[in-house]
RNA sequence: GCCCCGCUAGCUCAGUUGGAUAGAGCAUCUGCCUUCUAAGCAGAGGGUCGGGGGUUCGAGUCCCUCGCGGGGCACCA
């Protein structure tokens, strides 16, 4: 059993078509889950989409296209209704699917759609001049999780943090942390919360004769020691978090490679470069302009970029050029998926455009976007130090809520976050729910198998007849469409609503036995209850392999 | 001024390339624990999908326009 029982249906569907007579371009039949649960699990407007090829009326297309499916092993039920094609799930099919999901456990709904592509994901790169606070918990949250379905999915995943090691922000940190050395408020601009007090105490200790020496000299030492310091921190948090990464990836090392110097080089002998006003501009080739056949589309409006100041010193979009060669061509990434917050959002068609200009497919650089998590009392910032750790979120809420309460939001919505109301909420955090169908399921299990020690080997999964029992399959028919879909859209918010979905079909099920006990799982029959069981564990595997997606935990007991 | 995102039930939000009667959680109200976990189950109320045009067999979904909110438009990152 490979790819989604959707996809399959949607094959059939397509080879009716061929049958009763739609050559050339097959239109998308719009094979989907059906809204309404007595019209089946899933239907198909096809007699719609294809009124117009086959000059029939779309009733009759569908009745034709009912009468000449062939669906795959039995596994639905073919309805022709107006120009609908409506499928049901057959109970054989679904209590087969018990039996095929409980025997491959963790792996259900796992594909090689990837086939081993090695692919970069950075995410959450933030300035390290301070402890996250939850703004960041969103990046780094989402990035994670996009690692996991693309793991999940036979892409071989590297996780990145990118430390911006020398730019406007972080030597105003090292100012900060030197003002603080000498007792002085940090400058204008600088960074004035408490912790930067505590990193000028660290380093007093550990660099010494820092104190003598000019600022000019002490600051960049000041400030690569308590970037390490903040990195070390982000390390700790994230990792409370079920987040680690495989490379912290400093921009200086850019620079020790020449990498940057490599990518402007490239690009100055390609005419992507101009001087004016004493700084190095980057912008379309002039050829280019002419011809209007910018590298990228959107180049040819973009205005051109600083590369390098008049002064000499270079901006960041210098070491971005030099990171894109970095990854791109000496670490040998096929695709690099960045994970940034829409502040970022015009940076988008600049790098597009760089990398086309370096020669790097721009389709290779994906970039996805979330928006902003604002503080309900008002904007956040690191500098002025007022905002709310992420820490204090984790201490207070816990781990797995807060990565559910992220996650359960597509990137596209702005989070108006209200601490108290979180704290106050946490008990109500959905999470619960699933976790504790996980639980149950897991209890039950030990139940049944204390209760009969000698259970049969093979479940007779045709026992499983009742509704709620084969809701709970019906649901995990879903799983690998979910998984699909996900990965496709890197969006991982599809996988707590499927589990919400999982969940109430499970505890329904539970339930089942509360209201007569013979629907309990664990009752005198043996091979009743060695089928109700086979039901526990498929249900219990794809629950956890969903929660494992979300970087949740699912506990046995609760 | 230009660009991006959002506006769906009292609140927080789902709703894949347009498909049949618009969903969930929370909150409110009503029932359900002697026996496998009540962090649960069953039921009820709650909607002009921001306003207005358009496209078509069909629009929450696509186009135009207006409004409101958030974020961008540096020799900051």
């Amino acid at each position: 059993m490979t790819g989604s029982i959707r996809q399959r249906l949607d094959e059939a569907m397509k080879e009716a078509a061929r049958a009763i007579g739609v050559d050339g371009d097959m239109p998308d039949l719009e094979l989907a889950r059906a809204k309404s649960a007595d019209r089946g699990e899933y239907a198909s407007s096809a007699g719609m989409k294809l009124a117009r090829a086959l000059k029939q009326p779309p009733q009759q297309i569908a009745s034709r296209l009912a009468a000449t499916l062939q669906v795959p092993g039995g596994a639905a039920r073919v309805e022709a209704v107006g120009g609908y094609v409506n499928f049901r799930l057959t109970p054989q099919w679904l209590q087969e699917l018990v039996t095929h999901v409980a025997a491959i456990g963790p792996r259900y709904g796992a594909t090689d759609i990837g086939r081993g592509e090695r692919l970069q994901v950075e995410f959450a790169s933030i300035n390290p001049t301070g402890p996250l606070h939850i703004g960041h918990g969103r990046g780094t949250i989402l990035g994670d999780s996009i690692c996991r379905l693309l793991e999940f999915t036979g892409h071989q995943v590297q996780r990145e943090y990118y430390v911006n090691s020398d730019n406007t922000q972080t030597r105003r940190f090292g100012a900060s942390v030197y003002a603080r050395l000498h007792g002085k408020v940090p400058p204008e601009g600088g960074y004035t919360g408490e912790y930067v007090i505590e990193i000028a105490e660290m380093a007093r200790r550990d660099l010494p004769h820092i104190e003598q020496l000019p600022e000019e000299e002490a600051e960049p030492q000041l400030r690569m020691y308590a970037m390490q310091k903040v990195v070390e921190q982000i390390r700790a948090t994230v990792a409370r978090l079920n987040i680690r990464y495989d490379e912290w990836f400093w921009e200086n090392w850019l620079w020790e490679k020449g990498l940057p110097q490599r990518a402007i080089d490239r690009l100055r002998e390609s005419g992507y470069l101009k001087e004016r006003d004493g700084a190095l501009w980057f912008g379309p080739a002039l050829q280019e302009l002419e011809d209007d056949g910018a590298v990228h589309k959107e180049l040819a409006e973009e205005e051109d970029r600083v590369v390098i100041r008049s002064n000499g010193q270079p901006t960041y979009f210098a070491s971005d050029l030099g990171y894109l060669l970095s990854r791109f061509e000496d670490r040998g990434f096929n695709r690099v998926v960045e994970v940034w917050g829409s502040d970022h959002h015009g940076y988008v068609p600049r790098m597009k455009s760089a990398a086309a200009a370096l020669g790097i497919d721009p389709a290779k650089l994906v970039v996805i976007l979330h928006q902003m998590v604002n503080l309900k009392e008002g904007k956040m910032s690191k500098r002025a130090g007022r905002f709310v750790t992420l820490d204090e979120l984790i201490d207070r809420v816990g781990s797995d809520p807060v990565r559910y309460f992220y996650l359960l939001r597509s990137p596209d919505t702005t989070i108006e976050f209200d601490l108290e109301l979180a704290v106050a909420q946490s008990n109500e955090n959905p999470v619960y729910y699933a976790q504790y169908a996980h639980a149950r399921l897991a209890n039950v299990e030990a139940t049944a198998v204390e209760k009969h020690p000698r259970l049969p080997e093979q479940a007779d999964v045709s026992l499983l007849v009742e509704p709620w029992e084969l809701d709970v399959a019906r649901q995990l028919a879903f799983w690998p469409e979910v998984v699909e879909d996900a990965v496709r859209l890197l969006e991982p918010h599809r996988i707590p609503y499927y589990v919400q979905d999982l969940a109430t079909a499970v505890h329904r099920f539970y339930h089942a036995g509360n209201e007569k006990s013979e629907h309990r799982v664990v009752v005198d029959d043996e091979r009743l209850t060695r089928a109700r069981l086979e039901l526990c564990r498929a249900a219990r595997h794809t629950l956890k392999t969903a929660l494992d997606l979300m970087g949740v935990s699912a506990p046995d007991r609760m």
